[in-house]
DNA sequence: CAGAAATTTGACCAGTTGGAAAAAATGTTA
DNA sequence: TAACATTTTTTCCAACTGGTCAAATTTCTG
């Protein structure tokens, strides 16, 4: 039975021609094959990005043949729609967190490590997230100048009402996020490079925390010592 | 015997059976159409990644057919390969000028200039390393460790210098460096975002001088006010 | 300008790609 | 367990992929 049969159960004579689609519940296999599929695209989507990827890959890392795939993701698209949707979501999270309640230096510090904590625990998605950057933003051009700004302009008032009260210097808000983004994607986005500087030695899980006391100090103290 | 050596004319008789190619020079079409070619895949390379890039586009981004792109680059990998090559050189440039001479305070503050230059002057090879390390660096993991980490090492040394003498904070050298990097990069591979976020009015041209004030200061003095 | 060398084109190829269709197999439920 | 819906496999396709090759054309050199 398809979707579109729907139709045949209502009330005889009832004109409901423009009823909507109305989506039946996904079954208990369609619910478990489907978060196979979209964990192994994750996997390719992330490395190759979406012209590079190959539904014949994504199909073989998620164990199925491609037209059983394409069962439950008739397109290539809907898959990659998906993951940018989950993704953006997953990213924006620490931001919406972000408080005028606090005071600046545990909100920002916070701020930062939850978005460290992001790359440590979702690195996938925010190598995503960088692909879908570097090709211009294609797919989220319209979120990045809608939503998202929107979010960013609210978050730079506060950080503007700290400054107004001397809280924190005076700078300027919007390269402030930028590079709080900046730094703590860089873990993510650029593992291969931050690996193979820091050497076996230092490149081990510990430098998320390394890079959390590093950027803690940084964005508070920065690099010239206080005068006394 | 070096190289050089046995392009010399030999003694007529003598026998120089395995003499190697001798490469010739370039002729004048040669030379341009190889730049025109290069300069389109890296229009392309840069925003699709290697898999996702294909020598037709490449070839119509470049005014010619495939077959004769495929005079002048047999293979495909020997385009991306020559590209890589190039903006490793372009990539290093700063870090190598990074010197021990000069004061901590402006040695590091050019150093960011020259950086955020790169981010603006050559924004499609800064994206054509990103993507390259999203991969997980498959084609340059080796100059990585070699290389890159030997200069690195070189410069932390540097660096703790300086903060032995008590003219930086000490902080962690390589996390110090990785944050020079992520800030600056992020201009030119996030620069979709980072318009989308400005909006029209502060996206324009002045983005860098905005963002070279801003991460002189962050790097600096960080966000809390000095003591008086 | 003739001849040689370099360049460009068109026709072609085998493998891959995203996807369609229908039959076969499996699950679910009355 | 029979009837039905759901899931999986098999087969297939047209477009695209990286790349070859010989013929035609253009450029260079004496």
């Amino acid at each position: 039975m398809t979707t579109a049969d729907k139709a045949k159960k209502a009330a005889p004579g009832a004109a409901d021609k423009p009823a909507k689609p109305m989506p039946r519940p996904l079954t208990r296999i369609q619910r478990e094959k489907q978060d196979i599929i979209l964990d192994a695209a994750l996997d390719i989507f992330s490395v190759h990005g979406f012209r590079g990827a190959t539904i014949d890959q994504i199909a073989e890392a998620a164990g199925m043949s491609k037209p059983n795939l394409l069962y439950y993701f008739p397109r290539k698209e809907e898959i990659h729609k998906r993951l940018i949707a989950e993704m953006l979501d997953i990213w924006l999270a620490p931001l919406r967190e972000f408080s005028a309640d606090g005071d600046p230096v545990p909100e920002i510090r916070s701020y930062i490590r939850r978005k460290l904590e992001m790359s440590r625990d979702f690195p996938r998605q925010s190598r995503l997230f960088a692909n879908e950057m570097l090709q211009g933003a294609p797919r989220t051009i319209d979120m990045l100048a809608g939503d998202l700004k929107q979010l960013v302009d609210e978050k730079v008032k506060i950080l503007e009402t700290w400054m107004d009260q001397g809280k924190i210097t005076r700078t300027d808000p919007y390269h402030l996020i930028f590079s709080i983004w900046a730094t703590t994607q860089h873990y993510a986005d650029f593992d291969a490079q931050v690996r193979a500087v820091l050497g076996p030695e230092r490149g081990g899980d510990g430098r998320f925390e390394d890079a959390a006391r590093f950027l803690e100090n940084l964005f508070l103290h920065g690099l010239l010592p206080k005068k006394a």
